[in-house]
RNA sequence: GCACUCAUAGUAAAAUGGAUAUUACGUCGGCCUCCGGAGCCGAAGGUCCAGGUUCGAUUCCUGGUGAGUGUACCA
């Protein structure tokens, strides 16, 4: 399948358009668009068209309504066009285009009618990019999960996807992990489970520092030691990266998110000062107060915000290395677009580097994809360093262990391991949905119901719609069997038809601001949609054509909901 | 100081210039002789303020008010 719907209609709309006698005045290049109609009770679909043009040709915007309608040719797809309030066009399908739209979608098992980008892209993902030696913090979900989702959308939609974890494996935490590490190391419990003594040692260092300026400076100097290629200190490094990345990976598993590289900033080391030095000649770089900075003096907003590249100590910054990572993706991983899904505070950081990006010639698209903060209940941001941050892992467990009282409560006939499958399904999948479902740039109040909610718009509602159109199948005792005559005798399968269909107008609008919230809400209105339809009709009752209809209407959403709910990251199950 | 975000029912969210602002939780009231009730149907409750642009503004612009974040040697 290649057009989508509102694309037939905007075909046909615009066709019409260059029929009217008023098609000389149109603004040069001026195509109509046709959208889902915002409310049902005025057709499947609508166009302002005849609104935006009525001042161009000097007319009543109804009056252009009506030429345009005039010369209107549905075919077998739009019944005759209508004219609403102010000068809408209302566009309302064929009952047999619908139907022939729900078979097409039975053939396209594995797009389900989403068409391929026409301008596919490599594209490199930078996201999650946790520091080593730290566990991962409930803050660290939103990069995770939302980069995963925008990665999986971009890959389904034809694109070539790289998924980079730029880990945090050289900063300056490494100088009290390093004097922990010789001073506090417990061998025994870092055997047991790494992650827990990493970070006990960090604390302890990182709270003796406060009011030890001596151990201060025995930090920094073990962090030059390793930065200078000392060995002991660089064994202890190597190791302590390994033991981080187990306890990465096990949460990564869980969380089914997967990297194609782990090019952390340690990677970009020797990069760093050839770097400057092009960027002192080809003078963009300049020396200012013993400091190497790019200066943004023409752009109004970053005229008194320099970036710096090289400290005084010729120490190198955060902005290096992305700069280098910036470099490296375009030139080795030949990125046409480079996508940072990195909380909204680091705004002023992206801004520079892709400024100085720019200013060197590169072209890729650089795409700062920001998030909200996730607040705890006295509204400010929760802080590692504040000491009871919630951890990711707990959140994990939390969910998981939430989900299975709920499944031993409504299923206790099942074995254990399918419980336990089934609550891991739906733990992570709620805490999943309940970050993709809200606007990225929402900040929110962390909240255990909140994320772990198990009725209304979560992703237990979705899965149980999934798990409705499988049950049906059990109950039939087989799987779909394609052939069947496809005709609609009630609303609600006409509805529900539509909504099937559209799912190829909303995969693709996922990217073109990043909302992977839009696709939430798509799939919350499908399972709403399929829910009605399944109160309105029988299926295993009926016979005939109207059987197999109902079948086919049940396979596809069956379908669509794991695909779709595959998209965010979120797994189905066959029963629950 | 400057810059960037954000402000929508009791709470939490959606609406990328469209019509009567859409959902969920909570509250109140209905629906199982019927393929899975983790479901369906119904009720009450609303865009921070003042201007502007537009046929049309929650959305864009200006100015307030309130909150958060960032702003030269951390990442």
């Amino acid at each position: 399948m290649s057009a989508t719907i509102a694309e037939l209609l905007a075909i046909r709309l615009n066709e019409a358009l260059a029929n009217t006698d008023f098609s000389s005045g149109l603004p040069e290049g001026f195509v109509a668009r046709v959208e889902q109609a915002q409310n049902r009770q005025f057709g499947d679909y609508q166009s302002n068209a005849a609104m935006v043009l009525a001042k161009q040709v000097k007319r009543n915007p109804r009056e252009v309504a009506a030429a345009i309608i005039e010369s209107f040719e549905g075919g077998e797809v739009s019944e005759k066009p209508e004219i609403a309030g102010p000068g809408f066009i209302n566009f309302r399908l064929q009952t047999g285009f619908l139907e022939g739209r729900l078979g097409g979608l039975l053939d396209d098992e594995e797009k389900l009618g989403v068409s391929p980008s026409g301008t596919p892209q490599t594209i490199v993902a930078d996201f999650s990019a946790p520091n080593v030696a730290k566990p991962m913090h409930v803050g660290h979900i939103r990069s995770t999960i939302i980069g995963d989702s925008l990665t999986r959308i971009a890959s389904f939609l034809g694109h070539h996807v790289i998924s980079d974890n730029h880990i945090g494996d050289w900063g300056t935490q490494f100088g009290m992990i390093l004097w922990g590490w010789k001073h506090l190391l417990n061998e025994d419990a870092l055997e047991a489970d790494p992650i827990p003594e990493l970070l006990r040692i960090y604390r302890e260092v990182n709270a003796k520092t406060k009011e030890d300026e001596a151990l201060r400076d025995e930090c920094k100097n073990e962090l030059v030691k390793l930065q200078g290629g000392d060995a002991g200190n660089l064994a202890i490094w190597e190791r302590c990266i390994a033991l981080s990345r187990i306890g990465l990976q096990k949460i990564y598993d869980r969380l089914d998110v997967k990297f194609d590289l782990w090019l952390g900033e340690s990677f970009y080391n020797d990069r760093l000062a050839p770097l400057v030095d092009s960027l002192l000649a080809a003078d963009i770089a300049e020396e200012s107060e013993g400091a190497i900075c790019v200066f943004f003096p023409n752009e109004k907003q970053l005229a008194d915000k320099p970036a710096l590249i090289r400290k005084s100590d010729g120490g190198f910054l955060y902005a290096t290395t992305d700069l280098a990572t910036i470099d490296y993706r375009i030139e080795e991983l030949k990125a046409d677009a480079v996508w940072y899904v990195v909380g909204a505070p680091q705004q002023l950081h992206f801004d520079q580097i892709f400024r100085i990006a720019k200013r060197r010639g590169q072209n890729a698209e650089l795409e700062f994809i920001p998030f909200g903060s996730i607040l705890g209940k006295d509204r400010k941001m929760l802080r590692t360093r504040s000491g009871d941050t919630v951890q990711l892992a707990d959140v994990l467990e939390e969910a998981v262990e939430r989900a299975l009282k709920i499944v031993e409560e409504k299923n206790p006939e099942f074995s254990p391991g399918e419980k336990k499958e089934i609550a891991e399904i739906i733990g992570i999948g709620s805490v999943k949905y309940a970050e993709l479902s809200q606007f990225r740039m929402t900040d929110y109040i962390f909240d255990w119901d909140t994320m772990l909610a198990l009725k209304g718009n979560t992703a237990p509602y979705l899965i149980n719609a999934y798990v409705r159109t499988r049950a049906i199948f059990r109950k039939l005792g087989s799987d779909f069997e394609p052939g069947g005559t496809i005709t609609f005798t009630a609303d609600a399968e006409k509805d529900l038809a539509l909504k099937l269909a559209q799912f190829a107008e909303i995969v693709p609008a996922v990217l073109s601001d990043f909302r992977p919230n839009t696709l939430a809400t798509y799939l919350y209105e499908l399972a709403t949609t399929y829910h009605r339809f399944w109160e309105a009709c029988p299926v295993l009752k009926e016979e005939g054509a109207v059987r197999e209809t109902r079948l086919a209407l049940c396979e596809v959403t069956g379908r669509v909901l794991r695909c779709g709910l595959g998209l965010l990251g979120i797994k189905t199950t066959e029963k629950m």
